[in-house]
RNA sequence: GGGCCUAUAGCUCAGUUUGGUUAGAGCGCUUCCCUGAUAAGGAAGAGGUCGGUGGUUCAAGUCCACCUAGGCCCA
């Protein structure tokens, strides 16, 4: 026996018991355990970052990664899925430098690195617990027991013996390049990095004159020659080294309208001067070579330097086509500046500051030196413009201070030299959407760098490379490894900074003392390197790691692109020469209801636990798979999520809440049979059709990855059962037929199964509530069950085509009622119809026409009172353009001036049709060529929609207005029943007392079916009796109603 | 400056791969209907130059080019 289902439902108290239910019996765990043994889907967790509490954007994420491993486990795969968290990097050590209101490393130094690393663990775990609750919230199962955790020994490890695989091919080097430097952390940045950080903001533009060494050949032949440079890095000229002009570029003097001499680019005259200048003498840039000229500033010793120099790099696209060269400040500079054997000047400090011996800007902040010295070049007359530039440029990804490109020594995975290798693998990804491989994804890989790994900070992968004074190095793989090289057992050694920089051992080249290098690494390593971290490999679950390498299936946010899709795909092909993933799916950003970003700044955070405990997690979930692209950015907002849940939910559950409450009623279970689906009526069959068909469908799309569609599939199915099926079965229901309730609950079952991985909490209490209680098979749970597995003999494609005629045609009957005035409620004799397809229709199926819009009969117009009929015939033109092209609107004309009568009749007794074309002659059509509509002319109401008329003959005699008073009463009765508040089986005694000849003859007419219709035992002529309910009535009759005693 | 994505009803979005002549849904609004799931359901109406311009075609929301706006990414 079915459990009660009551109507109303409160979805986030419904997840709770769910949650608890799931708790108790251990669900997860059993899904795991049950499909241990067959072919493994393998899914890998991106770990979020454990800083800072989780967004209503983690929700998406998790719920597409949450959702396909469900389904695949329904499916018969094994999937393992193993949670865990990112807890090295910046993002921890900037949340605890603040909460200890630290200002940079000098404090943390202060504080000490031991402590320091400490609160960073303590930070780390406190956030999980946020995560934890969220997850568990929202439903993603996830191991949440066996979680990675990258900052855990053996994750250590395993990085450090990947590091090492690298480094003995030779690919992790030690360089001294110009980088993205953040100087408040005091660290380089990776380039995936620097692209999350990029900033709007205004710098100075300035075009700043260098005299020419007035000694030279040009400055003789033009006085007072300078050159002019463009910069938005006024802060750079304190260090400039030298100009570089493009060799192969025109150049041209220039005399201004002030009568003064500037080089510039040729092409570029024209928008700096704007006509104001006359070119006097053009030569190519390779002539310019070595030219002197008089630095901006003379605050820093800078010897043996300041004259042009050739680089192929400059262009004259903007600026003035000469460019200032600062080495120490600019990766192209540093490598042009080299080849001419310049030196390399640096006045900045590591924190970003002037050194204090800097005339005029000595201990200031690089940026803040801009107005300093722009203003001293325009009183010293070396400005030739300045203005304000509004452009990106690159700031910290978390603090947000400006960089600097400078010059350091950092450690480079070599990733140029596998980009071959990256690419091909990149080919082998299927990507959704498949526009990202190709386009951005494809275009980042072909722009690939080097990778920055090293971090001068104190949270995170130690870099496992030891070095000596004679800069031997040797890379060290584990703990054992390091103990077998220190001599002493450093395994119980917690891998992290300090306590493994204190471990020593000697060199094996020279015997010298070998200490750890000081840096960290990126702490996207560390994700990239999970596929065989989160198991330890090598030093453990090497079987497993076999089994689980690559992944089936990845999915975050759009901007791991250059994140963690990326880190994933550089690590295993470094590591393995194997990407870790083959499927992608790559989700669009949640946006806020106004389509603004979320941002704490803003105030439009959703907080996700809040938001599913007034909506439910289903909700939210099924929001976020079914509404909208996935692959776009959305909006989420209260009223959104609430819609969804009315529409496609609350359908759901009121469909389960009437089944459960007529099989109840009629006693009935799936236990006791019912015929077999080809005895049972065709809307049974029908209906039964499209579940299986639902079936096949949402599997084909959630293979494919597609949610969306599966979602579509989904929403108008159960529109279908609910407000077709249902709709149109009501009565059968009532009387408790075996084949309606038999057919709903295998509707239902299929249903929930499917809707399973998309909203876990209502369909696992469906479950509980129908299906575990009736079938002793059913497991615990619903997400212990298999996939629907589709009936093919169940599938009818003709049916469904059919039933969809039908569901047209009783919209246009409904259209008519409406334009006629006559309300359904009002019983007519007949409606004419004019459809293809009506004639092969099961007679079952126009029943279901006649009864919809509540009229005796419906009959074939076309059969039928021809000459009350008006014909159009119209052309088709998909069918005749394919034949006619050119010369389709003439034949259509000649369709549309034919007589529509005669074509008609000798299209239908002969199966073609000729109608004679201007410049064509006589043409043949077919079926397909024409659309013929019909419609009555008098005393009918027509509706006509796409080629289908039906037609109400309005005629009502007196047998048809007693049937239409009869209603009425039945209404009445009915609302009656409802106000007085009965249950919808309780049997009523009914009295009337009436003057009016209608209602007297109707109810003699009708009595019985009234009396049926409202479950009443009696319906007697008289007064009210006493404590009788008297509903109120629209016609002339006083009606008084008792509940009846017994059934 | 370059690349990618997006632009369809007041709002949120389908439809564009495969071109077919009245462009759909939901929400909201108005009117009506139905009601033994009822804080449901149905019909009709108002509301659209399918971002703009040009092109290809018998035919363009759909294909092509350019432009505009917004978003994301790169420099």
């Amino acid at each position: 026996m079915y459990r009660a289902v009551p109507a109303q439902v409160d979805l986030p108290a419904l997840e709770h018991e769910v949650l608890r239910m799931w708790d108790e019996e251990d669900v997860f765990a059993a899904s795991v355990a049950q499909s241990q043994g067959r072919p493994t889907w393998v899914f890998y967790e991106g770990p979020p970052t454990a800083n800072g509490a989780p967004g209503t954007h983690h929700v998406e994420a998790r719920v597409f990664k949450d959702v396909f491993p469900r389904y695949r486990t329904m499916k018969g795969y094994f999937v393992p899925r193993q949670a865990g968290w990112d807890c090295h990097g910046l993002p921890v050590e900037l949340a605890v430098e603040k909460e200890l209101g630290f200002s940079g490393k000098g404090d943390i130094e202060a504080y000490g690195v031991a402590e320091f690393n400490a609160r960073c663990r303590a930070s780390v775990l406190r956030h999980v617990d946020e995560f934890e609750a969220m997850t568990r919230r929202m439903g993603y199962w996830v191991d949440l027991d066996r979680a990675y955790w990258t900052m855990d020994k053996d994750y250590v490890q395993s990085v450090w013996w990947s590091l090492k695989q690298i480094f003995d091919k030779g690919l992790l080097v030690q360089d001294h390049r110009v980088a993205p430097y953040c100087p408040r952390c005091g660290t380089g940045l990776s380039d995936h990095e620097l692209a999350q950080g990029y900033e709007t903001v205004v710098d100075p533009s300035v075009y700043v004159r260098f005299p020419v060494d007035p000694a030279s050949v040009l400055a003789q032949e033009f006085p007072g020659l300078a050159l002019l440079v463009w910069t938005t890095t006024p802060w750079t000229l304190v260090s400039n080294t030298a100009v570089a002009v493009k060799p192969d570029a025109e150049y041209a003097i220039v005399r201004t309208a002030d009568d003064e001499a500037l080089v510039v680019a040729a092409e570029l005259v024209e928008p700096l001067f704007d006509g104001t200048a006359t070119v006097v003498r053009t030569l190519a840039g390779a002539n310019l070579e070595r030219l002197g000229y008089v630095r901006p500033f003379d605050y820093v010793e800078i010897p043996d330097a300041h004259y042009v120099i050739l680089a192929d790099y400059v262009t004259t696209d903007d600026g003035t086509g000469l460019v200032h060269q600062a080495p120490a400040f600019g990766a192209d500079d540093l490598v042009s500046c080299r080849s001419y054997g310049l030196p390399v000047i640096n006045p900045i400090r590591p924190d970003g500051h002037f050194l204090d011996d800097v005339a005029v800007v000595g201990g200031m902040f690089f940026k803040k030196a801009d107005e300093t010295l722009v203003d001293d070049l325009q009183q010293r007359g070396l400005l030739f413009r300045h203005q304000a530039y509004e452009h990106a440029y690159p700031h910290c990804w978390r603090c947000h201070t400006p960089l600097m490109y400078y010059a350091q020594p950092s450690w480079y995975i070599r990733t140029t030299a596998i980009k071959d290798q990256l690419l091909e693998q990149n080919e082998q990804t299927n990507w959704f959407p498949e526009t990202i491989k190709w386009g951005r994804y494809g275009d980042w890989l072909t722009n690939n760098v080097d990778w920055a790994l090293s971090r001068n900070r104190y949270w995170g992968t130690p870099l496992p490379i030891w070095r000596c004074d004679a800069d031997h190095l040797v890379a060290v793989g584990s703990l054992e490894e390091l103990s077998e090289r220190a001599g002493s057992d450093v395994t119980a050694l917690d891998p992290h900074r300090p306590y493994v920089d204190d471990v020593t051992f000697s060199c094996p080249d020279c015997g010298e003392t070998m200490t750890r290098v000081p840096e960290v690494i990126d702490g996207w390593y560390d994700s990239g390197a999970m596929p065989f971290a989160a198991l330890g490999y090598p030093r453990s679950n090497a079987d497993t790691f076999a089994t689980q390498y690559p992944a089936d299936f990845i999915c975050e946010a759009i901007d791991q692109t250059r994140g963690w899709f990326y880190t994933l795909m550089a690590v295993g092909t470094l590591v393995f020469d194997q990407s870790s993933y083959r499927n992608v799916v790559c989700l669009g950003h949640i946006l806020d209801e106004d389509g603004r970003k979320m941002s704490k700044h803003l105030g439009n955070i959703l907080a996700p636990i809040p938001l599913m405990d007034e909506h439910g997690a289903d909700a939210l979930r099924w929001f976020m798979l079914a509404s909208g692209s996935p692959w776009q950015a959305r909006r989420v907002g209260h009223s959104a999520i609430a819609d969804v849940v009315r529409k496609t939910l609350l359908t759901y559950w009121n469909t389960v809440s009437f089944q459960s409450l007529y099989a109840r009623t009629a006693g009935w279970q799936p236990a006791d049979g019912a015929p077999p689906p080809a005895e049972r009526p065709v809307i049974d069959r029908w209906v039964l059709s499209e579940a299986n068909r639902l079936a096949l469908e949402v599997d084909r799309s959630l293979a494919a990855f597609d949610t969306q569609r599966a979602g579509r599939l989904l929403s108008a199915f159960v529109d279908d059962l609910s407000n077709w099926y249902v709709r149109r079965s009501r009565r059968r229901f009532w009387d408790g037929d075996p084949s309606a309730l038999a057919t709903l609950h295998e509707s239902l079952r299929i249903v929930t199964l499917c809707l399973a991985p998309f909203t876990p909490f209502i369909t696992e209490r469906v479950w509980q509530d129908l299906f575990r209680p009736t079938d002793p098979q059913a497991p615990v749970s619903v997400h212990l069950a298999s996939w629907p597995e589709p009936v093919t003999e169940l599938l009818d494609e003709e049916l469904g085509g059919q039933m969809a005629l039908v569901r047209r045609l009783v919209e246009l009957g409904r259209a008519a009622r409406a334009t006629s005035g006559v309300r359904t409620r009002q019983p007519l004799g007949r409606a004419l119809v004019s459809a293809a397809g009506w004639g092969a229709l099961p007679a079952d199926l126009r029943q279901q026409v006649a009864d919809e819009i509540n009229v005796a009969s419906v009959e074939s117009l076309s059969e039928d009172a021809a000459a009350l009929v008006d014909v159009t015939v119209k052309a088709n033109f998909r069918s005749l353009g394919a034949r006619f092209g050119k010369q389709t609107p003439l034949v259509a004309a000649a369709i549309a001036a034919a007589p529509g009568i005669s074509l008609v009749s000798e299209l239908r007794s002969t199966g073609a049709a000729a109608v004679t074309v201007a410049e064509i002659g006589d043409v043949s059509l077919g079926d397909d060529d024409v659309v013929i509509t019909e419609t009555p002319r008098e005393g009918w109401a027509v509706a006509t929609d796409g080629g289908e008329s039906l037609a109400l003959d309005l005629h009502i005699d007196e047998e048809l207005r007693l049937a239409g008073v009869a209603r009425e009463l039945v209404r009445t009765l009915q609302e009656g029943r409802k106000a007085a508040g009965l249950d919808v089986t309780d049997r009523i005694e009914v009295r009337w007392s009436s003057d009016d000849h209608d209602v007297i003859a109707a109810l003699a007419a009708h009595g019985a079916m009234i009396a049926t219709e409202v479950l009443a035992l009696r319906l007697e002529q008289g007064q009210a009796a006493e404590g009788a309910f008297e509903p109120a009535s629209d016609l002339p009759v006083r009606l008084a109603l008792t509940r009846a005693s017994g059934r």
